[in-house]
DNA sequence: CTGAAAGCGCTTACAG
DNA sequence: CTGAAAGCGCTTACAG
């Protein structure tokens, strides 16, 4: 490690803040304060405390006195409720269970503010894991999630983990999938409206005049995809072109970045394309890198088309026409229905939501 | 909501698994089995229960044939223990809970693939909150953590948490800071060598003959952009010129992007610097787009170099120049700073590391 | 070799 | 108006 620049070992600090008074500190510390310790210190019984603290000192009738004393004392020695103890005696956390695939997709990225944000509003906090697109990993996630007694899940399903959310359906468990689900359960998902954006970005193409429109997807069995290559298909023989299989090219999503490029790369040098539908946002930027490569221009020698926004397509020049997917009104939805689910209310809303994606033509198409 | 297209309400399902018959998915079922349950019927104790799943049944001689039976009920029921209780009685979560500023930013998301890879190894999960700047919700969020009985933190520390992690570090809990770090508290914090990666970036474009440096920061008084700042102003000196004061912009972290690019599209005008170096990405990228905005070109018109690469910059026509931080690293050093705390050891290695940045050239400097 | 019991920090009927 | 007590699901000395 000749990386390392300079080291210094900090002095070993116990109880001094540098340059403030330890007196200062003294007053707001963390210690492990419990019920049982405010109950002494007021001379009273820790239920008592416990009604106090739960704000429920009118229903049980304490007296103001003793629950404004209450309420001092907890305050002055920084009365923390100890969340575990609660959880095992009521059963419930307050925390909801957001799994993604990979946590520095855009995807997540968005969805996890938004999310965090509104769900924060109704006094649940979010804890977030990522399954990398691993059945095994996922599986052991939400068991996890399972074992912390979070109240409710929030997935963004991967391949694999349908027997676990299938079980935590049966559990009757607060769940709702973002961005995919499984056909076969009935869970409660909310996403974009996939066949319907890759047929307006063909359609989109076609009307350029676009002929020989190929179209790079890549290996994850989920719906979402799927149902990116049928638009494909079925819009482009409604259009009167058969596309060739070899107008199609499968990535493997466990590819390294630069693999895939090259991928692209060689499958546009063959094929020769005079416009490309990228059906993932990652899949387009690939693509461009192979583009480059080539020394191919767009709109010029090559149109493109993206599934999904990114940072990258609005910045490059020529920007990247897109389909954008509304991943805030995803989010905003995803939450409503879990709210829903988590105070039991007949969910008058639809379990079951399809939003629109918007075609946003910037200047990679002729 | 002209945005829906196509809702469905689905069937309740209870015990349902479409296509997949009943009996296969019972056994499997995650049910609320304790070890209570294990224990009746095996007939036999909790403890001896206990101490099998615990892989402790050597060490309390419990017979070989007894260990057996209570593995396969347990297995067979899908015993999952209750992670709240273990967390009660023990006082460890097995859970390391990271505080990040943005969860959408591009250190976060690098970041957080290495560390949660690397704890996972180690038995430890990871919780993300983000605190988005915001000093209230940090304070929150490290209580959360803190009454969640959470094993170790990783923080990148924002303004107004000093008294949160001082208290932390009172506490004796294990702890250590990314990215930056309050120089009045002895707190272990791993980070890149901002001094050295703007000195870099100031002497690179001097020895280009770059006159007319201009300097675009942020609001966020923290140690990392303070030094930033520093390294500027002494490396220009001592190269012969003297910035002045109107070369420096200081755009408010809380500004939108928009006005953020708009900030530096006047400021451009103005001062007509021949170079510009952005002290962070997130600046980088809102500088191209003030860029393209004026239709400058680069590098013919103005040279310009980031602080901490990103995606765009790569991507971009023509690549962006950068100071690229080396977050994998910062990870792992972070990480194993913070293994050593939770075992108690003598942390050997240095518990403050600088890690050197590395400048990149790529095409946006003549 | 195995079990009864205490206790982690809470909540909440129940009794007074 | 207030307190004693049970119990959530575990772990772990302690006793046998």
């Amino acid at each position: 490690m000749d990386y390392i620049t300079s080291v210094s070992k900090p002095l070993l600090v116990v109880g001094i803040a540098h340059g403030e008074p330890i007196a200062i500190f003294r007053t707001f510390i963390m210690k492990n304060v419990s019920l049982k310790d405010i109950a002494q210190k007021v001379g009273t019984s820790i239920s008592t405390v416990s009604f106090v603290l739960n704000g429920k000192e009118k229903q049980v009738r304490i007296s103001d006195i003793l629950a404004k004393k209450i309420r001092e004392v907890a305050k002055k020695e920084g009365y923390l409720p100890n969340k575990m103890a609660i959880g095992l005696k009521t059963g419930k956390s307050n925390i909801v269970g957001l799994v993604v695939d990979t946590i520095s997709g855009r995807l997540f990225a968005a969805l996890a503010e938004v999310i965090e944000k509104e769900l924060d509003n109704h006094g649940y906090k979010v804890i977030y894991c990522s399954t990398g697109n691993n059945a095994k990993k996922g599986k052991e996630l939400i068991e996890l999630l399972y074992q912390h007694q979070v109240d409710g899940y929030m997935i963004i399903p991967a391949e694999g983990m349908e027997k676990e959310i299938g079980q935590l359906e049966e559990q009757g468990k607060p769940l709702v999938l973002i961005d995919s689900y499984f056909p076969k359960l009935k869970t409660a998902h909310v996403l974009v409206d996939n066949y319907g954006g890759i047929s307006d970005a063909v359609d989109f193409l076609v009307k350029k005049q676009y002929k020989k429109i190929a179209f790079v997807y890549n290996d994850v069995a989920m719906i979402q995809m799927k149902e990116r290559k049928r638009a494909y298909q079925e819009k482009m023989k409604g259009a009167g072109i058969k596309p060739l299989a070899d107008w199609l090219l499968k990535v493997p999503f466990a590819d390294a970045g630069e693999e895939q490029a090259l991928k692209i790369e060689l499958f546009l040098k063959k094929v020769q394309p005079d416009a490309v539908i990228f059906a993932a946002n990652y899949l387009g930027i690939h693509g461009i890198e192979a583009i480059h490569n080539l020394k191919l221009k767009f709109p010029a020698d090559i149109g493109i088309i993206c599934f999904d926004d990114h940072e990258v397509f609005n910045l490059h020049q020529p920007a990247i026409t897109v389909v954008k997917q509304p991943v805030p009104e995803l989010a905003k939805t995803a939450v409503a229905i879990l709210l829903a689910k988590l105070r039991k209310e007949p969910s008058s809303a639809p379990d079951a939501v399809e939003i629109k994606a918007k075609l946003i033509e910037r200047q990679s198409t002729r």
